[in-house]
DNA sequence: TAATCAGACTCATTACTCGC
DNA sequence: GCGAGTAATGAGTCTGATTA
């Protein structure tokens, strides 16, 4: 059967394809807010059954991923985006859910987002640094703010954390940034980040939350902890520095 | 048992055709 | 050009299958 293409079906196609794979309930929070899991999974599969969409799932109880499909890309291309070549199969599920987590986090807050660019987009954008962030965005407070982003699952160890952060703390050069903001899993790390940003002296400001905390407040209003003093803290609260504009 | 998706069914909306 | 009728499709609910 003929698939008739909405606006929104189009959006979401772009979406895919800059985020490379997102999950049904992703999708859900981004065009289907209103709607229930079952009319989404509904469109979803009649996207992918005409060709525009791929999916993917891990077993038959896990929770779908989606990417642009053969016929989706090319409508990509005329919305000017570049399609991005998802592989097969979603590579380090876990990490990009939680990196798109972070994107969603950004983009549904009622701040308007000046860019937000995942670690596979910066390469193409000429990102010039030796250390590529999971994520680089900047949001009008009014004021231009810019953050990068970590997403921490846990898995990766400690150290490869810390050769990031004094990465960060050692300055990118001509490119000024209010932050680094880790998002976990789970806040168990947060002793051993502390302890670890103190006996280095790194001056960078971290703030770190849990993916839970965000998704309960939304990012701005979440709770974050400053390290290495364990302050409790929102992004924008606290702040000396002035605004880059 | 719980989570997810597929399929059947229904209703609403949109696009198209045709007669006036 | 306009309105009525019809077909196609979107969107929603419900139920069942599957499997970790």
């Amino acid at each position: 059967m003929a698939v008739r293409l909405t606006e929104r079906d189009t959006c979401l196609l772009v979406k895919c394809a800059l985020c490379r794979w997102l999950t049904t309930d992703q999708l859900q929070r981004l065009y289907f807010p209103e709607a229930t899991l079952n009319a989404v999974q509904k469109r979803l599969r009649k996207l992918a059954d005409a060709g525009y969409l791929r999916s993917y799932r891990e077993h038959p109880t896990a929770e779908s991923f989606h990417a642009a499909g053969p016929k989706g890309a090319p409508l990509v291309k005329e919305k000017g985006v570049a399609a991005m070549a998802a592989s097969d199969v979603p590579r380090q599920a876990e990490h990009l859910w939680g990196v798109n987590e972070v994107r969603l986090a950004v983009e549904l807050a009622s701040m308007p987002v000046v860019y937000f660019f995942a670690y596979w987009e910066l390469a193409d954008l000429g990102w010039r640094f030796p250390v590529i962030p999971d994520t680089v965005f900047a949001v009008r407070t009014p004021g231009r703010r810019t953050f990068l982003g970590e997403y921490d699952r846990g898995t990766e160890t400690l150290d490869k954390l810390l050769v990031k952060l004094r990465r960060y703390a050692d300055g990118l050069e001509g490119f000024p940034f209010d932050a680094v903001l880790i998002v976990t899993e789970e806040s168990r790390r947060l002793d051993l980040l502390a302890k670890e940003i103190r006996r280095e002296g790194l001056t960078v400001p971290v703030l770190v939350s849990t993916l839970e905390a965000i998704r309960q407040t939304g990012l701005f209003d979440a709770e974050f902890v400053e390290l290495p003093r364990r302050t409790p803290r929102k992004i924008f609260e606290n702040n000396d520095e002035e605004a880059i504009d």
